[in-house]
DNA sequence: ACCTGAATTTGGAACGTTCCAAACGATAGT
DNA sequence: ACTATCGTTTGGAACGTTCCAAATTCAGGT
């Protein structure tokens, strides 16, 4: 912070006594009050800049409630799909005059409890989050009953009434399922996240329904749990070709997860598309890049994003009104899928 | 906000009245002094989740100045490189007690500067800054003169005195380079960033450096500018094929613009690494996962992470001496790049 | 019962802002 | 000259915390 002379925080009254005013005028001042005169004005402004001041927020929102800025908590910063999911809801936030803070969890509830607590201490005025997972729903009743403007994006938690912004999981599971089978493919494996996300038990169910649908067993040991890494797409590859029938195909948590197989895939020589299906979720910009192009569900990632914003928006003008805002989902057919080899 | 029953926000004196002792008891509890007695501090914890109350950091530093926030600026988010060097330096600050918020400016200066203003009006501890292109000395010197803690990230702003982290652009440029070299390119461009970037003028002077050293000249047309983008490396790809003497290979300035140049490889129906030959920087994750895996400078983005922030830690801590660090780059010799086709 | 020192607890000023009611200065109307 | 009016400016209380000095309680000698 800067330091007058004296050694101690350049304050508003510094610059009311170096500008000849009071300081009530300096606060008239920078609220761009239209009752100061021109002059007065720029004696004030004058001083501000000669003497390096910053206002003080928390000194303000102290007597005046309202803030500008908005907490935007994310499970998990490096995957691609969070970033981008970010700078769809930044761009928002920006046009409206709100500043956007974000942090990120690391998928763990224990930081997730803490950066919660730090921004509600500096009395946000909204918070999107992408719950880490394991939330609970007693994680969230305090942010709930104190009446912070609450939007959940990507996963919801069960039992917490807030408003929520997430892709049609099921219907771009069930998607993508039944492409595989009109490829052909009739052992199907599932892999990546846990049943208690939200978001793993919607693709997952997808998954089935398609399955059941097609008159096809559902096999437990073709759906594979793990965190949403590419480590456990590369595991599960290794888990599943060492099956006495291995599957042709999988249906992958998210594109990240998919990465991960893709490698594990080309580690053993086969040829993704050709020699094993894969599919992925949420069509992230690498997904088009890596070879081959990856098939994926595309959710419509930005239009989350400013859906979210938007729901926040509305919350933090008062409407109260809770609002699950289920996003679009579309089947982006690429070279990662292909027919099964041996029909 | 929480509120009580009578309608303001629920501050330590309800907390006093509800649990019958006074306020500064409450502020012991709050700030865990042994000084109180055990049944005192329960009453009182008591009484805060009872009436679910939320400490008021900025009423609290109002009067004690120290905070535990610091920021993080970042030019890009959705660059995978400034994520994971994000990741990096949450790391060390989780560890020691500090919340670290991400605002991303998307290398617009005038966002930074509001993102700045934001930050600093609430009193953050420091500031670990990846610039936006296009900032200047001025837009900094009030928090050089303001005395916050500063660190500039991956790239440095001319004239401004702050301690920085950035990988060995020079040196990492002039491997790639020579790489090339040996392997019999002859006509190499450099693609990607602006010449007012101190990063492009490091990696740009290392391209330069060793054509020289190679007796090579440097030609104009081969150095091609623009955002670090993918669409730059694409647009930059069809610009150098279609000159007199195209190029054989192209060293770009990050990953990303890589990325955009071997699409538009692909497009056309080249061979990256055969027909042409591609250099990236940074090694983010994609690297070596896109087709064909991309021969790149690694940069260690993580230990570039944690540096930072211990640097930003020492001078918290009042260590006031700058420190410029470069960090440690690695060619990763992978397959987008190899002989020239037409020795 | 009384004194002493240690262990606890407390009132009040201070931090930097906002906002209200009131004061001020100039101008104009009588 | 006096008042009303308008346009500006201002003092001071309040916001929720911390921290100091002082007050209170408690236990253990005597």
């Amino acid at each position: 912070m800067p330091r007058s002379p004296t050694g101690h925080r350049v304050t508003m009254i510094d610059i009311a006594e170096a500008a000849g005013v009071s300081k009530s005028t300096v606060s008239l001042v920078l609220q761009g009050s239209p009752l100061v005169k021109a002059d007065t004005r720029d004696k004030v402004l004058n001083a501000i800049d000669t003497l390096g001041y910053v206002y003080n927020r928390g000194a303000a929102s102290l007597r005046n409630a309202r803030t500008n800025l908005v907490g935007m908590v994310i499970n998990d910063l490096a995957n691609p799909f969070f970033a981008e999911l970010a700078v769809g809801i930044e761009r928002v936030f920006q046009t409206a005059g709100y500043i956007p803070f974000i942090a990120n969890t690391a998928e763990s509830p224990t930081r997730q409890a803490e950066v919660l607590r730090s921004m509600r201490e500096h009395d946000i005025a909204g918070l999107i989050l992408c719950p880490a997972r394991g939330t609970r729903q007693g994680d969230l009743d305090a942010i709930i009953t104190g009446g912070l403007p609450l939007v959940l994006a990507m996963r919801r938690v069960a039992g917490v009434k807030a408003s929520s912004v997430t892709p049609d999981n099921f219907r771009g599971a069930r998607r993508a399922t039944e492409y595989l089978l009109e490829l052909g493919h009739r052992r199907i494996a599932f892999i990546g996240g846990y049943a208690d996300m939200t978001a793993q038990t919607e693709r997952c169910g997808g998954y089935r329904a398609a399955l059941e649908a097609a008159g096809l067993p559902v096999d437990g040991t073709m759906v594979i749990e793990g965190p949403t890494t590419r480590e456990t797409g590369a595991a599960a590859i290794e888990q599943l070709l060492s099956l006495g029938a291995p599957p042709t195909a999988a249906l992958c948590f998210n594109d990240v997860v998919a990465l991960g197989a893709n490698d594990a895939l080309r580690r053993r020589g086969l040829a993704t598309g050709a020699d094993f299906s894969l599919v992925g979720f949420d069509d992230i910009r690498e997904a088009r890049h890596m070879w081959p192009p990856l098939t994926t569900v595309a959710v419509d990632t930005l239009s989350l994003g400013e859906k979210a914003a938007h729901a926040m928006l509305r919350m933090i003008h008062g409407d109260s009104r809770r609002d699950d805002y289920l996003g679009d989902v579309t089947l982006m057919m690429r070279d990662s899928a292909g027919h099964p080899k041996a029909v």
